[in-house]
DNA sequence: CGCCGTGTTTTGACTCCGTCAAGAGAAGGT
DNA sequence: ACCTTCTCTTGACGGAGTCAAAACACGGCG
């Protein structure tokens, strides 16, 4: 499998027209086996898998890889930025206040915005409607808050 | 109107159980002044009107202030916590990618969590919906991306 | 085949924001 | 007036992101 999503990586780079270079490959197979991994976990994975990279060029390829469509970043209140390759919808975040944990929700509309302000919006330009629910996820839903 | 503010803050962390406090008292001024203040942004303020505190004593002002649900904190992606006063509803926001500035917008439904995700959301409690809209405000709405 | 330019990665230093820990200081009750 | 408790300050630290510049690698061209 880990084949399997090391050739997925590979045609998903050239798709988007980025070279397929190794550090480019291996973030991107980390961000596709764990969704709204944060750019601590990622560089934990690479390291364990013997694939360490430096803070700069994880920073640079997650931004490559982000500007080119292939990510999508997502930063909930009090945590670092999050990275996730599920990039063809529209859909929102469920996070729970206890352990951090995110999960993906559908979104009832689809398009952006998606949702639009009520009221005059006061700006000219409203591009994109992002929800974030809080919770707790089944195992924090005994008491300690965040 | 400092002065009517001054005795609005006295009033309000009074009301809320709190000591009154030089600092306090100061930190709320700024905020009810300065809806959407960072914390840098308050300790400017404060540094220039000669009420300078420690960053730590700011940061506990702060939890105190929102812990007695006088301020409210929100933090869009990419930016540093903000505080606001306007606390009696839920209202959201919606973010300027150029410049930063941050609007409220009217909550169409007004009880918390206000919206609620679509499908099963996969955790056993939901609290609250956090809705940010991006955009581009009328200074910014010239090209500059962020 | 080998050179060269562009794109990519690394290194190292730095900033910003928030937090921990512990001591000094002020407020209010008895 | 004293003492307990709350509040504020100081100083050190850590995580996360960024800037700048040097080293490296890929791929086209001569």
């Amino acid at each position: 499998m880990p084949t399997e999503r090391a050739t997925l990586a590979e045609e998903l780079l050239r798709g988007a027209g980025l070279r397929s270079t190794a550090p480019r490959r291996a973030v991107l197979e980390v961000v596709l086996g764990t969704p709204h991994a944060s750019s601590g976990d990622i560089a934990g994975q690479l390291a364990r898998a013997g694939r360490a990279t430096s803070r700069q060029s994880l920073a640079n390829v997650l931004d490559d890889l982000t500007g080119a469509g292939l990510l999508r970043s997502t930063q909930p209140a009090g945590s670092a930025v999050r990275y996730e390759a599920r990039v063809g919808d529209e859909h929102h975040h469920l996070v729970c206040r206890g352990c951090g944990t995110v999960v993906d929700v559908e979104c009832a509309h689809g398009a952006p915005p998606c949702l639009l302000p009520a009221g005059d919006p006061g700006f000219p330009v409203v591009e994109r409607a992002e929800i974030t629910w809080w919770g707790r996820c089944a195992e924090c839903a005994g008491s300690p808050a965040r």
